[in-house]
DNA sequence: GTCTATAAATAGATAGAC
DNA sequence: GTCTATCTATTTATAGAC
């Protein structure tokens, strides 16, 4: 990660990451702030993981904030246009539940510094959030909301407040997703089963549940 | 919140805050730990939450880092406690799952800070977690463990990973506690029901989805 | 596009008076 | 116990050379 000690300094970009500095620093910029926030991220360590220098921080972007703005931008208008997808495909209500919530798993895989982002903006009131991303944020709330109603019309779903039925799908899989570190801290320290948990197992029962949620097999 | 404008400056100690000034620091980091994080947490802010002087920090904590340790310790060893006094209960095995997922909940109301502060370890791999920390954390989990064991000895329960089952319940009942904010300006942008969800609906809602999972009427 | 050097502000921590 | 004043280090951001 931080390789800004002795003749680091003097290496030279490989020819395959030529010209693609602002691509460099965007994902150097993802890694720290979803490692140590916006607050926490420093922007030398930044440039020193994108193997660049401070100041090509600011000849690509207007500021620090701006760049962790763009970050959590991106994160939403890609999960908005994948769940987009799932809500038109031709697919039964059923499965459509079960791709919304694949489409979340694999956008929080693709994108390891999503979970853990979201899971900070969360706690601070998403503070750093503008009103494009917070729209997008709706669209998605409302993607599942148009789902569920779906599958009500068909008379296979019960009516259900999609914040709610949203938090129970989001919530889990950003927490697994974002504690690979600590479960592993966990099992260290004793705690069983913290250790055997894959992330099919966590898919799969995240939407089996959601599924018997909608389908009134709960209460 | 910021009182240090004009002639608060001057503001006596009311009688009922005199000599509890260490309290009064406690609390107000817990407030600017949880709303920005450590890093983003400025001593100064906490003093003059705290109707203080910043000196007056490093008169009752070793540093910042120590007065955040101790908030997280706290925390945990509350939940501990909680959780505990549920299990070692005479209720069933269904009404000690409901009373920890209660004891959960209740807690996380208690302390404000808690769920954002937590939200914010899960996200950096709990780096601010000592060691006696983590065992608490690990007791929780292994206290909701023999819980499960108890309902599968009197044939209720199906065996099922504690940890999965813990971030089934923790997870949602921590982001719900920790977004009324987010939740507002969702609703303001247009989210259908992200204004009508109730806290007593998020906990019977987690409540049943719960025991449904460990009574095996999911699959 | 990329770098060095530096300005300018912020913030953790301490000394010492009262 | 509480305060003011200050030291010191860190860090965002910019100027300007190559």
């Amino acid at each position: 990660m931080a390789r800004a000690t002795g003749k680091a300094k003097t290496a030279k970009v490989s020819a395959r990451d030529a010209g693609r500095s602002r691509a460099r620093l965007f994902a150097a910029a993802a890694d720290e702030f979803a490692a140590r926030g916006f607050a926490g991220a420093n922007v030398d360590h930044i440039a020193a993981a994108a193997r660049l220098n401070k100041a090509m921080i600011y000849y690509h972007f207007p500021s620090k904030a701006a760049l962790y703005s763009e970050i959590i931008r991106d994160m939403f208008d890609a999960v908005g246009r994948r769940v987009h997808e799932v809500a038109a495909s031709s697919l039964s209500p059923e499965d459509k539940v079960r791709g919304f919530i694949d489409a979340m798993a694999r956008e929080g895989e693709a994108r390891p510094h999503f979970p853990r982002m979201w899971l900070r903006e969360i706690a601070e009131g998403a503070g750093h959030v503008d009103r494009a991303t917070l729209r997008y944020a709706r669209e998605v709330i409302d993607t599942l909301g148009r789902i569920i109603d779906e599958g009500c019309r068909a008379g296979r779903f019960q009516p259900a407040n999609p914040v709610l039925i949203q938090i129970g799908i989001v919530a889990p899989l950003m927490v697994f997703n974002a504690t690979p570190v600590l479960r592993r801290k966990l099992a260290r320290a004793g705690a069983s089963g913290a250790a055997t948990i894959s992330r099919d197992d966590v898919v799969a029962h995240i939407q089996r549940v959601t599924l018997a949620v909608l389908e009134g097999r709960i209460a």
